[in-house]
DNA sequence: CTCTTTAATTTGTCTTACAAATGTTTAGCT
DNA sequence: AGCTAAACATTTGTAAGACAAATTAAAGAG
């Protein structure tokens, strides 16, 4: 148990060096936005690692949107300057995991904006889905079966139709965190969940009919019930 | 040009294809969360592609979190059922790359929210380093240089500030698009970034003396003028 | 000086191999 | 037979080498 965390975190502190090394050759050498860092053999060389792990801190600093890798051409600094770079550096080596509070909290912000705006921009298309996953739900409640995994995809159908691509990524991002501590602490119940319905029902409602205000606030009442528990736990 | 975008398109499809092979593999062999996926090695025999391949369509999940790869072991799959499995996985699928007007859409939201929580649960560390920011901007700004990096480092530092740590990992993922983008349309020129030092000193004084609706009322404030500037974009 | 051809680089990928740890099986002992 | 302990096989993670594809730099000819 405690071995794969320590292989874990061996692997992250390597990474992590090796990322701040990549930071401190930007700045010894004034690199500046568009100009091409050396190549990934010479890095492997120049920090003594290998280049798998090079490329992995490369990835990872490019999943950041820090550094972008042109296949046969080389690797080169974003169009973000130096200050950003160091800045954004040091914020990514601290970045500590997500916490359950910090995960629900989270949630609630995107899903009251999600609602929202898939109130205004939802198309046929995405009506159809979400009364799928409405149906999906409400059957499993009816049947006495545990449904929070048909729950979270009505409300990741909900992320699809607001039509903010960056809010769909985040929600999918959370999701599986949310699903795994609500069962681990049993967040919903069987009350709940026939509760649950009138007010999925109710947001579905307010998505068709073109009321963002509404679905706003259903949204607020369905979460209501959430706040009570999440923040007993 | 349209080179790496074509190669990048011919693996990301690679990819996809073999994370829906996993996604059907899953289905078929009635996988349950905790099961043990196939080895890499049988993976990359059963579905005719190299062992890395199969390395990176795994990793993907695991970022999603669908799946869980332990050292030494195997690759299990997450402890999220399989309805939401299949679901993610289509949705994981059909995700689209995010375009500005979601960042900026993100971001404000993001931070209408971050600032309230900065301004509750802020330490006296996070002060200094708000402190530090601010001065680095104001400084740059004085002196008639482009200051965008050290406008968004205040805002990250913000983020920080909010003790919510996925929140401050979505900060840090949208940021470098929202820089690229301000540079590229001259979101800000200098008379804005004269007003933004007032705007920004008005936010830093909300969340020092821990106000957070003052807080929350000064960035909106402080988005107004990015509003009419990126919508007519 | 300009254009073309050639050579060198570089990322991306595949293959092979090994290390480290985990499960599994088997042999030996009581 | 039952239990223990050691050997064996399996699996991920990683390293190293090699090649393809394409870009970039260089050299050479006119």
């Amino acid at each position: 148990m405690k071995i794969e965390i320590l292989t874990k975190t061996d692997n992250q502190n390597l990474q992590n060096a090796i990322i701040s090394k990549i930071g401190d050759l930007i700045n010894h050498k004034n690199l500046e936005p568009g100009d091409k860092l050396p190549s990934e053999r010479m890095l492997s060389e120049k920090f003594g690692v290998s280049r798998s792990n090079v490329r992995e801190a490369i990835q990872k600093l490019e999943f950041y949107g820090l550094l972008n890798s042109i296949p046969q051409s080389g690797t080169f600094v974003a169009n973000i300057g130096v200050i950003a770079m160091n800045g954004m550096i040091e914020d990514i080596l601290r970045l500590e995991d997500p916490d359950f509070k910090s995960l629900v909290e989270t949630r609630i912000l995107l899903e009251l904006k999600t609602v929202r705006l898939a109130a205004i921009r939802r198309t046929e298309e995405d009506l159809e889905k979400l009364k799928e996953a409405l149906d999906a739900y409400t059957q499993k409640v009816l049947d006495g079966e545990d449904a929070v995994q048909e729950d979270l995809l009505f409300h990741l159908a909900i992320a699809k139709a607001s039509g903010n691509s960056t809010m769909n990524t985040f929600m999918l991002i959370i999701t599986p965190g949310i699903i795994t501590n609500f069962e681990k602490y049993h967040v919903c119940d069987k009350g709940l969940a026939q509760r649950g319905i009138k007010e999925h029902e109710e947001i579905f409602d307010a998505i068709k009919r073109q009321k963002p205000q509404l679905a706003k606030a259903k949204m607020k009442e369905h979460f209501g019930v959430l706040y009570q528990y999440c923040y007993n736990v």
